[in-house]
DNA sequence: ACTGGATCCTGACTGC
DNA sequence: TGCAGTCAGGATCCAG
């Protein structure tokens, strides 16, 4: 899916369009996500005002004040983009929300595993989002956090750190690139880490992340910055995806392995 | 409580 | 060209 970077920077793209602005409508043409889109939802929201778009995670938070959400998951293949209003949808656009100035927010996501969710109330006491961890740009997510949580945990830190209640918003691109240039082995027990390396560790996260936002986010197949542009840090990545190829810092060959069901890419000599 | 595995779905790619 | 097998940016649920 979807990372944070590719999130916030979905954010980034849709929000001055839809912020301060009125929605007008919505149409679903597959309900089938990952759970079912509310099939009430064109009424829901027509004349809606949109006072902010919110990132959560990996969720996106449409505020349409009153306390009522539209929360907005991508899942694996999911992308959002704003369109003049009558363009064609092609196969998996699932689903359109009509704006103003003649243009409309479409879904698109061919393996559904994404979601289309209603809420009212605080966000954050959605079942959802209530057992979340820290923001990993925030305050909150240090090298203390990681290391307090992870004592006696024999489980590998990269699906450690992958555990959306530990700490959100990363996946399997950025777990990898954080761990390498951190310099830890991804299949190290999570409970076998010092709090030093920790503080490393949460460094690394913070300026992966960073760095991936600030070139929109990375593109491996589906994913679409809001104007349809691509992301463009897949050419910054060091190991995912890489075995074989040699490693940028040392030059040994890039590993991969099966790890908690994901695959992980490392290099021996530079990650223990 | 923790861990590993199966699961939802479609498409791209590889090898025969 | 076709077909089978593998893999894919996520997250939940279940069994042990």
């Amino acid at each position: 899916m979807p990372e944070l970077p590719e999130v916030e920077t979905t954010r980034r793209g849709i929000a001055p369009w839809l912020e301060g602005r009125r929605l007008l409508g919505a149409r679903v043409r597959q309900p089938r996500l990952r759970w079912p889109v509310p099939a009430d939802l064109d009424a829901r929201v027509r004349g809606r005002r949109v006072r902010q778009v919110r990132r959560r995670a990996k969720y996106l938070l449409l505020d349409l004040g009153n306390d009522d959400w539209l929360l907005l998951h991508l899942g694996m293949s999911g992308s959002l983009r704003v369109l003049p209003k009558d363009s064609p949808p092609g196969p998996h656009d699932h689903l359109d929300l009509l704006l103003e100035e003649r243009r409309l927010l479409r879904l698109r996501d061919p393996r559904r595993f994404g979601a289309v969710l209603w809420w009212h109330g605080l966000p954050q006491a959605h079942p959802r989002l209530r057992r979340l961890g820290p923001e990993p740009l925030s305050a909150t997510f240090s090298g203390a956090h990681l290391y307090g949580l992870s004592r006696a945990r024999r489980t590998p830190v990269k699906a450690f750190i992958m555990d959306q209640r530990v700490v959100v918003g990363i996946g399997n691109i950025y777990a990898n690139e954080a761990l390498f240039a951190a310099g830890i082995h991804p299949g190290r027990a999570a409970g076998h880490i010092a709090l030093p390396r920790y503080r490393r560790l949460v460094a690394a996260i913070r300026e992966t992340l960073e760095a991936a936002i600030a070139q929109g986010g990375t593109t491996l197949r589906d994913f679409e910055q809001a104007d349809g542009r691509p992301g463009y840090f897949a050419q910054t990545l060091r190991v995912y995806g890489r075995a074989g190829r040699p490693c940028p810092r040392c030059g040994t060959p890039i590993r991969r392995r099966e790890l908690g069901g994901r695959s992980a890419w490392w290099c021996p000599r530079c990650q223990r």
